[in-house]
RNA sequence: GCGAAAAUAGCUCAGUUGGUAGAGCGCCACCUUGCCAAGGUGGAGGUCGCGGGUUCGAAUCCCGUUUUUCGCUCCA
């Protein structure tokens, strides 16, 4: 366990120390769960995305990219579902530390009022026998009126309460009635707090005239109002997909663990629109496919596994998730969800709109089902960066930091060293980066010993070092060193090129999925 | 959100019973060497997370706060 501790606590202050994650207005103590990408990070960031959308859209016949606002219309998140899941009073108690609704805990000791007229009626039912009147009993009997009442005035506060928004009440309410944690038995409560997951905001300058907005908490939705205008316009066919990268924000109660919860993140999905009836075979399609484009990196079969649901969200009827082994055990890193018809069925009853597609096989219309597939970029940028940060034995006894990030993800592909910095070497070096870079991310680097500068290059992850020596100077030939395994091979100068693009090739690397 | 721990240079850390800060690595310049880190000389960089308090005096003690990590909780 503190080796677990130990290995993240590296791969954060690596991130850190080689340009790739930094904690976001460090200079002001940070901001709680948000960071930036630096120089390194970006690069990276930027090739997980080319990497996702080529397997994606570029070679899917039938699936298309968009790139949807993150303001929308707020009765999209009344269809999504979000605004009543995403929007309760919650209570802690201290003695047990479990968490509940405010609401339900009032609404739990009502019921158990309700219990007991239920009791009292069975009980004049069993006295009274076959001349009881149920109706009249209810309306009559003085103890029933009096649970009744009870019950209907912490009903109306309660109501009130929630409507005002006034939570102190709600605590009060709790209070006097005097509710027991279920689990500890004690009244020992924390103060009741709303919990809002969305970011609200407004659009408009003038308060007055102003519109409540959220920063939207799921990128989904931005498929989901636009299919049948890509649809449309694109004059695309059922089976097809849309996809989207994009940010997401959710206020989340507890954000940890570096970049792998945060409240501003990045999601890579895609919506995949099929005929009802047909959603188990696309599941099942799509769990393969996108393992495959997992396995496609090599970062270790071992380390993924698939994780099926049993509890299912309210919109799903399949889901698992892929899940990777981060540093802090197996998590999950894409979620692939069977939908069914809820999102567009959903917007269809908010908008009033048909979102509907005429399939011209069945001669009929419906709304399609839909398979998602759902991975967080960041999350994405986890795996492959902790997974690729290694420390190795040597040989000759001493260690060796790498950074092995699959050379097709690389934020450097390589780095131009003169051998030393005289006898024209470095002017040859700049030659040869300057027709390198049109190509490539390629880095120059004249400082310190050359063994010191390869072990720099192997930190930062940059998977070649092209280094420039005095034989350069006779037969126009360098040497080319492999990061993974420390071998260097002599060639020329104007081999470079291909030997470096058959390493780095999106093509390459795709094709083994 | 609760509980625990932590915060000192870019990184990893030391700092003895309170007496206005150190090391290693890294970084910069120059010299030297020249194919796998740790050669020489010189240099930059910290009011010890922030704010209060106690004290003649606080990195050190107390309170608050922010951030991070771990456990619980939560998680469409």
């Amino acid at each position: 366990m503190a080796k677990q501790e130990d290995v993240f606590r590296k791969v954060i202050s690596h991130a850190k120390e080689y340009g790739y994650v930094i904690q976001s207005s460090e200079i002001y103590d940070g901001l709680s769960a948000v960071y930036d990408y630096a120089q390194n990070g970006a690069e990276l960031k930027k090739n997980i995305c080319d990497y996702w959308w080529k397997a994606m859209v570029q070679l899917h016949e039938n699936i298309v990219g968009i790139d949807a606002a993150i303001f929308m219309h707020p009765t999209v998140w009344k269809a999504s579902g979000h605004i009543e899941a995403f929007n309760d009073p919650l209570i802690d108690n201290k003695d047990s530390k479990k968490r509940y609704r405010a609401d339900v805990l009032v609404e739990d000791y009502v019921a158990k009022i309700e219990a007991k007229i239920e009791k009292e009626v069975e009980k004049a039912a069993r006295r009274f026998g076959a001349s009881f009147n149920k109706e009249e009993f209810l309306s009559t009997n003085a103890r029933v009126l009096g649970y009744r009442e009870r019950a209907q005035s912490i009903l109306k506060r309660l109501g009130k309460s929630l409507e005002n928004e006034d939570l102190n009440d709600v605590r009060a309410l709790i209070e006097e009635l005097e509710i027991v944690c279920p689990l500890s038995g004690s009244k020992n409560w924390t103060e009741v707090k709303q919990f809002n997951l969305m970011f609200g905001t407004k659009i408009g300058a003038s308060a007055g005239s102003a519109m409540d907005l959220y920063l939207r908490p799921e990128t989904a939705q931005g498929i989901f109002v636009n299919f049948l205008n890509v649809q449309k316009s694109g004059r695309l066919k059922i089976p097809f997909g849309i996809a989207q990268i994009g940010k997401a924000f959710r206020n989340e109660i507890v954000a940890r663990q570096f970049i792998f919860r945060m409240r501003e993140f990045e999601q890579m999905e895609m919506q995949f629109f099929i005929r009802p009836g047909s959603q188990e075979e696309w599941y099942e399609k799509w769990k393969e496919t996108r393992m495959k484009w997992h396995l496609s990196l090599g970062m270790g079969e071992e380390n993924y596994r698939l994780h099926d649901h049993e509890k299912l969200a309210h919109y799903a009827d399949a889901a698992a998730d892929i899940e990777f082994r981060f540093p802090f055990g197996f998590k999950e890193l894409e979620g692939i969800h069977s939908r069914t018809d809820f999102d567009l069925g959903s917007h269809e009853k908010y908008s009033g709109k048909k979102l509907q597609y005429f399939d011209t096989e069945l001669n009929e219309s419906y709304v399609p089902y839909v398979i998602e597939t759902s991975i967080g970029l960041d999350r994405m940028f986890l795996a492959v960066f902790s997974n690729a940060l290694q420390e190795e034995e040597l040989e000759n006894g001493s260690t060796r930091t790498v950074l092995r990030l699959p050379a097709v993800l690389a934020p450097t592909k390589a780095a131009i060293l003169p051998l030393v910095k005289k006898d024209g070497l470095p002017e040859i070096a700049q030659k040869v980066m300057d027709a390198l870079k049109w190509d490539f991310n390629v880095i120059y680097d004249e400082k310190d010993a050359v063994g010191r500068r390869y072990r720099r290059q192997d930190a930062a992850g940059t998977p070649f070092c092209i280094t420039v020596d005095h034989q350069t100077l006779e037969d126009n030939t360098v040497t080319i060193r492999y990061r993974d395994t420390m071998e260097q091979l002599r060639v020329t100068v104007d081999a470079i090129n291909g030997i470096i693009h058959k390493e780095v090739d999106m093509k390459v690397w795709l094709k083994k999925m």
